[in-house]
DNA sequence: CAACATGGTTTTGTATGCAAAAAACGAACA
DNA sequence: TGTTCGTTTTTTGCATACAAAACCATGTTG
């Protein structure tokens, strides 16, 4: 692991331009990335000492970015015994689906009403970027693109707190997200779903925009529950 | 302000029963109550010092405590220049209203698939009590109770993560919700809304439920604004 | 008088120290 | 073998110490 402090040096002596960021702001998000992106599973212990070690920190900033994440629910508080990354549990993710889906309608509804035209043309662009990853096979810069465009649609919506609480909710279950592997069919339709989602955001269809993106994630959500039964059959039965 | 460390010794030496809390627990929580009740007005400085040792601690878990407040939204950070209590602009009230009404119309419908009886029971029970108060004209235990329901109801949609979130936004606008002072008119106007709700409820139509939700909220949201503005214009012109 | 500089003070941010709780280890024992 | 107790070791939680950044109050200069 890089540390966190080297960062501070290398930019030659010069205190860059950029406004110094606070240890603990750049522990947050590194920490997060890597809860989000899966380099620390879920239940993962997070041992303070060698953890700020390896950020080559110490462990102030480094228990208060837990806090943070903590608040989050990125990750769990156990008192007196620490903390770790928060559990994946199936139960949990639906739920969160089902907000995530009352939220996403709610910037469907929004977004036509609110959004500019430069927004929408953004949101094509990145749509496009995607379906070129999706010709070449390249799953990993889809997904980002396919992120990307869930995520600005609901910015677009124009309401700073819609999208926080989205985004929150959003890097939790992008855990199992990766994990749903998609067959080469559930693939394609899934693309197509985006650009009947993309249609209907270009006329600004708010309700027909609405019954697509709850359509998008129950489907999604069906694909992320088997991946996760499967990788967790927690069976006791022989 | 009351030590919290004095409730350590008040417990007579012998560690109580219950699980010693942590501090930067307990300090959250006080912290939160007192923003949510007003005692901390919007853009109050928390100097640490000072409220360390008003609430008898060290800075390290008020520090901890700011973070996870800052998560919540309660608390803003200013980087090298501290926390204040959050501001509570007329937009971002708005702002959450609209997500806060997305939530309950999705409460609505989950509650009357998954509410057992005795859960509707306990929310009629609370809405006596609400209507005792309202018939003596006690504002503060009626809001309380009214707050309440909103919450119970919610939590009765038997999805934690959405009872979690609205909890977050709600404790918010509740510093607004208590600027908002009631007419005569609307105050019984409100007591006869949540008559009707409760009746959908009970009846478990969703549908009702959902769309008096809405309008509830939408009219609490006009005096909210009214109140903010009212107290707050902010006009450079003479 | 306004804008800016300057020294001291306050306040924040991070590191470190210390006590208490939990985990790990191992010996005694059934 | 497996269990239980006691001891050692590790880890957490909180307090404190120190350095750097922001603030403040004056004085200086144009």
């Amino acid at each position: 692991m890089e540390s966190i402090q080297a960062r501070a040096a290398e930019s030659g002596g010069v205190t860059s331009l950029v406004e110094r960021r606070l240890l603990h702001e750049e522990v947050i998000d590194r920490l997060r990335d890597m809860i989000v992106q899966g380099e620390l599973a879920p239940e993962t212990k997070l041992n303070e000492r060698v953890l700020a070690a390896q950020l080559g920190i110490s462990r102030t900033p480094l228990r208060e970015a837990f806090k943070y994440l903590a608040s989050e629910g990125l990750v769990e508080l156990l008192p007196n015994r620490g903390a770790v990354v928060a559990p994946l549990k199936p139960g949990k993710v639906k739920e969160i689906f089902v907000v995530l889906g009352a939220l996403e309608a709610l910037a469907g509804e929004l977004v036509c009403r609110n959004a500019t035209d430069a927004d929408i043309a953004e949101i094509r662009a990145l749509h496009y970027q995607m379906v070129a990853h999706h010709a070449r096979g390249e799953l990993a810069p889809y997904f980002r693109y396919n992120q990307q465009i869930h995520i600005r649609l609901v910015e677009c919506a124009g309401n700073a707190t819609l999208a926080q609480v989205y985004r929150g909710l959003n890097a939790h279950v992008r855990r199992a997200r990766y994990m749903a592997n998609l067959s080469h069919e559930r693939w394609d339709a899934a693309v197509g779903e985006h650009e009947e989602i993309l249609a209907a955001l270009t006329a600004r269809d708010s309700a027909r925009l609405q019954a697509l993106l709850r359509d998008h994630l129950a489907k999604k959500l069906v694909l992320v529950m088997e991946a996760l039964n499967a990788n967790k059959p927690p069976m006791k039965a022989s």
